[in-house]
DNA sequence: CTATTACCCTATCGGATTACTAGGTTAATG
DNA sequence: CATTAACCTAGTAATCCGATAGGGTAATAG
């Protein structure tokens, strides 16, 4: 299941990868535009901004803009930063991997097999598909 | 994330197509085979024999055993008995749909999109794969 | 300089879900 | 009838999540 906070966060960045200009965007605008809790938006934001997607700006006029270009911004990134792992256990993850406490032998079990296979799937997804891709 | 249910739940599956006879399987054999819980494996055996997976015999000698070839149990099946949706999102769930108290437009929505893909590259898996492609 | 604006940060909380346990009931076998 | 093993209901501890509270700090306008 998706989180609202990652829901949320591709919702946001794609608001401000839709602006004409590069000047920064507020919170409560896009919180108004998207239907999202202002302050916890907040956070996600703030989240988007120290992991390096977004810049900030204080004072009147500030706010938040992107800092990349929306096409050098890989679904595969902003996933991993908002929803953490993209595998559906964490023994077939690349960037969060543990171990099972179950399994004597990884190699051997049916689940596992399994879902690597969709694991990579949906990387083959979210590693080609950028933000720009997400507008049009 | 898949939750230790499903993949308990998959596991118990796997264990019983494993074997070479269909005669019953008891639950705590199963349990101890996979270190599983005994009892929250009761339930979700259960579970799978009154979604139509399984069937049982009480008494000495008893057990769970398949009611079909495990090359006709799909796991598209299984996860939606175990699992629920498919889906990130309910609103891209083919089975489970709900609509998103956000978005007034879902055909407008990036978020949405980018789900519908997610959604059938993980079921174009478990549509094609069943229980038998788990074993070998 | 001062007021305003808008981001920054921490702490907390209610609700929901999940994994699991307790304890007993029912049915089949020998 | 005693044993076995599935059946069933209820409850619970722990965890997570979405959201809120309440201020602090930096930048800008005038």
């Amino acid at each position: 299941m998706l989180s609202a906070k990652t829901k949320y966060g591709l919702k946001a960045l794609t608001y401000m990868a839709k602006q004409e200009n590069r000047s920064p965007v507020q919170i409560a605008a896009i919180a108004e535009s998207e239907n999202i809790s202002q302050k916890y938006l907040e956070s996600i934001l703030l989240t988007l901004r120290k992991a390096g997607f977004l810049g900030s700006k204080k004072g009147k006029g500030g706010g938040y803009y992107l800092l990349k270009d929306p096409k050098d911004i890989m679904m595969v990134e902003v996933m991993r930063v908002l929803e953490g792992p993209i595998a559906m256990v964490p023994c077939v993850s690349l960037n969060f991997y543990e171990k099972c406490d179950d399994c004597p032998d990884e190699t051997a079990c049916s689940v596992h097999k399994l879902m690597i296979e969709v694991r990579d799937s949906t990387l083959n997804i979210f590693n080609n598909k950028s933000l720009a891709d997400l507008i049009s």
